[in-house]
DNA sequence: GCAAAATTAGTCAAATTTGATTATTATTGG
DNA sequence: CCAATAATAATCAAATTTGACTAATTTTGC
């Protein structure tokens, strides 16, 4: 992976998700994994487990307030609730997320370092390979209408989607490139 | 931080970096950590205490072995090179790393998500900082000779940098169009 | 109406990552 | 030539993250 610095680190940007996801509406930790895998899943990767600790981390440094609630039966669930401190906080994070360059990890590029250890033949395969797998991400943008959770969600996702464009125009250049090479041989 | 998923994960393309360096040569950890840092920067930001750690584990699984060496009364150094098993476990990796469409993390999109919390103003501003130091990171790319340690090498920050100009282009676009919405109110 | 599958809700151990710290040897400026 | 700073070499505790697991309740298909 590669990364470009400044700016929030991973766990602070995972705390400014659920905060900013608490400032809504109070809810329990499902419902709250729910929301991030069924709405959120092209703009975070935070996992559920992860996502639970997170909101003890925030629960013990008093940004949110946790009440155990019990429905009938069902396992006691845990509803969190943003306090003053918190909303605080998201704003302070909120800002320091958007004014720095911001982290930019992008896999594949390892590999990219390491590409002549393979045949000319080899390294075109995989990166074509690659190229359909862009594409199909790509295709998958195309498909998805606006969220409707606010102008900032639909601008998160566009933003990735232009990354990807680029990208994907990037391996495409590329691959010509090698192939023109290859083939003046 | 933005997600979008498959190929290798973070710990795996640590792995790919340290035996593709110990490929060309065995080394010690602080050899390999300056490496790193002084020519690596823009491609990984694993940190010496990780690589230190990775390297054990590679060791631990037979792909790399480790020997350690008494230089006066230096620190004792440990000396690490790469077994026929860390080879084919190279190729492995930098195959499955090439193919696949790749990790895409993307700081800065949290903020974004939740930009609605901010005035007009305060947006705009704080995404005109962002873009000055976007355009900084580019400006430093410009100024990069190439690296010569490899046509891979330079592939590799040359996709980081269209990359990075993608963003600064969405982005101005993006206050672009926020600036016209402001001012038609 | 009941077995299988999916959903709800969350926990936990193991693995990874970070950041600070230690300790020795070179180098540099005055 | 001596004190201060930089470079060498790595370790470690603490924090974070992952992925698998538990366990109860609904829903679904037959």
């Amino acid at each position: 992976m590669v990364w470009l610095q400044k700016g929030l680190g991973r766990m602070e940007e995972n705390e400014l998700l659920l905060l900013g996801l608490l400032l809504t509406q109070s809810q329990h930790g499902y419902q709250i994994n729910e929301f991030i895998e069924k709405n959120l899943s092209r703009i975070t990767e935070m996992k559920k487990g992860n996502a639970y600790a997170v909101l003890e981390r925030l629960a013990k440094e008093g940004f949110v307030d946790v009440h155990s609630e019990q429905e009938g039966k069902r396992p006691q669930r845990k509803v969190y609730s943003i306090t003053p401190s918190g909303q605080a906080r998201f704003m302070e994070l909120l800002k320091a997320d958007l004014a720095e360059t911001g982290r930019l990890s992008l896999g594949g590029n390892i590999g990219l370092m390491f590409i002549d250890h393979l045949s000319g033949e080899e390294i075109i395969g995989l990166l074509e390979e690659k190229l359909k797998k862009v594409r199909e991400q790509l295709a998958a943008y195309q498909g998805t209408p606006k969220h409707g959770f606010g102008i900032g969600v639909d601008l998160a996702v566009d933003r990735m989607r232009a990354i990807f464009q680029a990208d994907e125009s990037w391996l495409d250049a590329a691959i010509r490139q090698l192939k023109a090479e290859d083939s003046s041989r």
